[in-house]
RNA sequence: UGGGAAGUCGCCAAGCGGUUAAGGCUCUGGUUUUUGGUGCCGGCAUCGGGGGUUCGAAUCCCUCCUUCCCAGCCA
């Protein structure tokens, strides 16, 4: 006991960079009011995806762990791309991942007028300018990596022209591309980011929120920081690709007037293998049909893992222990899967559904006779319910767990060998009958009536147990076996394409499946094992008329399917 | 070849001048088991390379190498 709280002390010690930061900042009293202010900042232009798991679990968890409080911004500064269904979305995601922001509930587009004084602000100041070349010319004048741009030729516009072509941008008296507001800094700036950023561009788009009231509208590098200072936030924490916008951050905090100064820092970013993360990808699937929708449950979304079967606490779990640094790396799909099963072993009932279903005949077992026997909802729970299974003379086995010429170490059913079907009896094969293709369709078997419940007297070992129905009493239900979605660790990598590396068996319907008569009681939000088979939980989309469909989350580990491999088969 | 960042076990990741270089996943032996699941026990690195500083370096300095990001009127 000593010696784990101990290690419960190591492991607290043990801070990650930015909990470092915090912990400094505090106590060299660099935070206004002790209160530690962080944002979740999210462009509502696609469903958020497991990569957004780990921003969501840093921001609302660094506001927690330090007793502060975390704001949800929707980052809506491009019309063109905003939907609110996206917003919806992403409300609905944090929520299910148990985050709450409380009253602190913003929008970029809370700001325009703000952002809008303080640019007129800086147009007088001479510190912005409305720049007349196209895009392409900007373009040609902003230089490259390795040279310096050149000023624009109308750079240096009096401040009074500039403030009216500004009033005229507003005013929407200019077309779109015609003209833009950039800042005055430095066209030889090493950051291209600082030379001369653009600050608004003008959109005659439709807005979600404001409507028609602008047509020009503030760029990320404007802002983003203006947004952060006029809520509060301390601490604005964001993924690396920005790590060269923070002078432009820091420039943009610094506008005379601005009276809190927030600062910027950088973390990797979530990768997984055999995963694509891109928003633009994720549409691409949707767009191109691939899968059913932003939610199929084979989409990193979080809509999508949700739907699947993923649980909020396995997925806060996994980013947890895939850690918090700057090092970009790409975390092992098994580490998921590992968090999933974790967590899902513990809380989920137990219940036996034969997938793929083979006839076992009992000769010696009274015809119509139906007994039933008692099942632990979950043995990983000592105060778990139970429940009542029926057993008869005709039964359905996994055709997995027979075999006419069973392989070495193959210790399921074959003729002549006694398995235990679990809960029930042990049973040994005698003969099957096959159809014109010489497939088994039945099993003869006999039963050993002193095998009741699974042990017998002769307390004599039988090393396997198979799951089973009743051929008569059972439900049938439709199954969605899900796997990766990709085949390739790194999809499109070797290809060129990532849709050359889609997994063409990613989804396998098993329309009827055999189940066990509890698998009624079963709702919607219930983590469930079907037994030797995997994780599974009613689809919450498509099984709204009544129909039982059932979704695969993930397969249990498989040592059997290991060792066929090595053995070659 | 400009600027910014990063390199510790197959994958993450602790470590912050003196440790036998944590831990987790994967892999791999064994064991328990009415899920070939779970659980339990065990195995698995000298720190990108080379110099240097120091009694002592993964930790400090120099240098080289590799990888990632940036030339949207996207975020």
């Amino acid at each position: 006991m000593q010696e784990k709280d101990d290690l419960d002390l190591k492991e607290k010690v043990s801070l990650n960079f930015l909990e470092r930061i915090i912990e400094d900042d505090l106590a060299n009293d660099r935070v206004p009011n002790g209160t530690i202010v962080t944002r979740f900042p999210p462009e509502p232009n696609g469903y958020l995806h497991i990569g957004h798991i780990k921003a969501i679990c840093i921001n609302f968890g660094l506001a927690a762990t330090y007793g502060g409080r975390c704001h949800l911004r929707l980052d809506d500064t491009n019309p063109e791309k905003e939907e609110q269904e996206y917003i919806n979305a992403i409300k609905k995601d944090i929520r299910w991942l148990g985050f709450d922001w409380g009253t602190h509930e913003y929008y970029a587009s809370d700001y325009y007028q703000n952002l809008y004084e303080i640019a007129v602000r800086l147009i007088e100041e001479g510190k912005a300018y409305v720049d007349s070349l196209s895009a392409e010319e900007m373009r040609t004048y902003r230089g490259t990596l390795t040279e310096a741009g050149k000023n624009s030729p109308y750079r240096d516009r009096s401040i009074e022209e500039n403030l009216t072509l500004f009033e005229e941008m507003r005013q929407g008296k200019h077309p779109e591309g015609t003209h833009i507001l950039r800042a005055k800094i430095d066209m030889s700036s090493p950051n291209i980011n600082m030379r001369d950023p653009a600050l608004y561009r003008i959109k005659f788009a439709h807005h979600l929120r404001t409507g028609d009231r602008w047509c020009i509208y503030p760029m990320y590098d404007f802002t983003h920081p203006i947004s952060d200072a006029l809520e509060g936030i301390t601490h604005s924490i964001c993924t690396l690709e920005f790590e060269d916008h923070r002078p432009a951050y820091d420039w943009a905090t610094s506008i005379d007037g601005i009276k809190h100064t927030p600062h910027q820092y950088e973390f990797a970013r979530l990768n997984i293998n055999y995963l694509v993360m891109s928003k633009r990808r994720l549409l691409n699937l949707v767009k191109l049909g691939i899968v059913t929708g932003w939610d199929d449950p084979r989409m990193p979304t979080i809509s999508g893992i949700r739907r699947r079967g993923y649980s909020p606490e396995s997925m806060k779990d996994f980013i947890n222990r895939v850690g918090v640094a700057k090092v970009e790396g790409v975390v092992d799909y098994s580490l998921m899967e590992f968090c999933v099963r974790e967590d899902l072993n513990k809380r989920s009932d137990r219940l036996m559904v034969v997938l793929d279903p083979l006839k076992v005949i009992i000769d010696n077992y009274p015809e119509n006779k139906i007994e039933y026997f008692e099942a632990v909802n979950n043995p990983e729970d000592p105060n778990s319910a139970t429940h009542q299974i029926p057993f008869g003379r005709e039964l359905y086995i996994e055709r997995e767990d027979f075999m006419e010429e069973p392989p070495k170490k193959y210790h399921r059913l074959y003729p002549g060998n006694e398995i235990r079907l679990k809960y029930a009896y042990y049973i040994k094969a005698d003969s099957v009958v096959k159809d014109e293709q010489g497939t088994v369709t039945e099993v003869h078997c006999t039963y050993d009536p002193l095998s009741k419940g699974g042990t017998t007297p002769d307390e004599r070992k039988i090393k396997g147990t198979s799951h089973w129905v009743s051929a008569t009493e059972c439900v049938t239900i439709e199954a969605r076996l899900y796997d990766k979605l990709f085949l390739d660790e790194n999809p499109g990598k070797s290809t060129g394409n990532y849709l050359d590396d889609l997994n063409p068996d990613s989804l396998v319907i098993v329309p009827e499946a055999k189940a066990e008569p509890e698998i009624l009681s079963a709702k919607v939000g219930d983590y469930l094992q079907f037994i030797r088979n995997g994780y599974f939980c009613r689809d919450t989309t498509d099984g709204q008329d009544g129909k039982l469909i059932f979704n695969r989350t993930v397969t249990l580990k498989d040592s059997w399917a290991k060792m066929k491999k090595k053995m070659g088969m």
